[in-house]
DNA sequence: ATAATAGTGTCTCTAAGACATTATATT
DNA sequence: AATATAATGTCTTAGAGACACTATTAT
């Protein structure tokens, strides 16, 4: 078809999940150069026999142990010499899953707490404690699936992906917050939910809280 | 690095204008197999030495002859069988442009009419008054393309790459209604665009209009 | 003068934010 | 009883929609 070599292709998956009210992504510790010991989203080189969404499923099954989440194609990066080997160009994605559903046994696999520096443009991946050194241009993409994120909570139903399948509505609350970076009206978050048809009652509450148990609700799958 | 061959990667541009109220896509007729004779997006393969950035902006010089336009990454479109031939990744762009900028002496390009048929999910390009046989999954992107541009526009002034310099609020606000593919509410559509800062007065009106003449503003370009 | 659209002013309605009050669980 | 959060009700405020009225041009 044309005398020109292919790029090479690769998916790489932003895993995001929430612990203790914080943003986290699951990153991989690379053991090769470059970039040898900094960590890496989860990816691989998309085979000829497997779709782009198919590559995805497969390195989050094979880098980390998750099946069956939300996930969605972020943006596709191609810049000339962002891996200085060989031309490779990425095409992201991000899947949004619980906290307890990330495998903590897989080798070399860690949590990266997303921290917003105030008003800059630039964020810190911070494993263990300290701000981790992102291989690539894998901090752009952590950045980019924030932006996305918080485009998308205010029209989709996302927060849900983050969620136990029964929750009360302040837990709801706290994920998008968690999303957002910033605190959210109370009475007008609720009636916003309430309102959407998105939310359908349990009936039955919280226990054991130490307080006026609140309502638990799960996600309506609007099957019409 | 791998014993894989890699898939081919190619840009293809949905170049987007508005003509007599009516959003158009340019189109390419192909004049090999498969799909012999059906439209297709402007599209080429990514050269090894630039950027996906560059591709779209050199597909789009070298297949309708335009440059310097509003343009941005839509979505990259992976299935296995897209392309018969071999497999054939495709990262898609959306580019605006004002109607009287598209060439028209370039061969075999048309302009192909976006129509929506009634809350239907396909939509049907129009050349030269006959619905087109659209090639590839390229009728999926123009879709795609539509979805993103009416999501976009209520939070990102891009109304303004579809008018000339200088135009009154009615304008925008039809091209506003084009794009989205519904009316909307002068008063408010009014005050909206006056309170976003977007606008500038030129302190020029309309002439020639058989009825009182419209003020004339131009994009407020933001240089804080 | 007539036609046609521009532009202003005002009223209503809806949704968000603020805040007060009552309810219900654990300790 | 004390504490803490849930849940409801009401008031205020901001913005969208509706609509009436005035303004300004070409014919």
């Amino acid at each position: 078809m044309s005398g020109h070599r292919n790029p090479a292709v690769a998916v790489d998956v932003a895993l995001v999940t929430i612990v203790d009210d914080r943003l986290a992504v699951v990153m991989v510790r690379r053991n090769q150069d470059p970039h040898r010991s900094q960590w890496q989203l989860p990816g691989g080189f998309v085979r000829l026999d497997e779709s782009l969404d198919d590559a995805a499923g497969r390195v989050l099954r094979e880098k980390a142990g998750i099946n069956d989440v939300y996930i969605e194609q972020l943006y596709t990066f191609g810049a000339v010499d962002r891996d200085q080997r060989e031309r490779v160009i990425s095409v992201t994605y991000v899947a949004l899953v619980t906290a307890d559903r990330v495998a903590d046994e897989f080798p070399d696999v860690a949590l990266a707490f997303i921290e917003h520096a105030e008003h800059a443009a630039t964020l810190a991946l911070i494993v263990e404690g300290k701000s981790a050194a992102v291989a690539f241009d894998h901090a752009d993409i952590v950045g980019l699936v924030v932006k996305r994120l918080r485009g998308k909570l205010a029209y989709v139903p996302i927060g849900y992906e983050l969620l136990p399948e029964r929750f009360t509505l302040l837990q709801l609350q706290r994920v998008h917050e968690t999303i957002l970076g910033r605190t959210l009206n109370k009475d007008s978050f609720r009636r916003t939910m309430l309102a959407s048809g998105d939310l359908e009652p349990t009936g039955e509450r919280q226990s054991d809280v130490g307080h006026r148990p609140a309502a638990l609700y799960r996600y309506a799958t609007t099957s019409l």
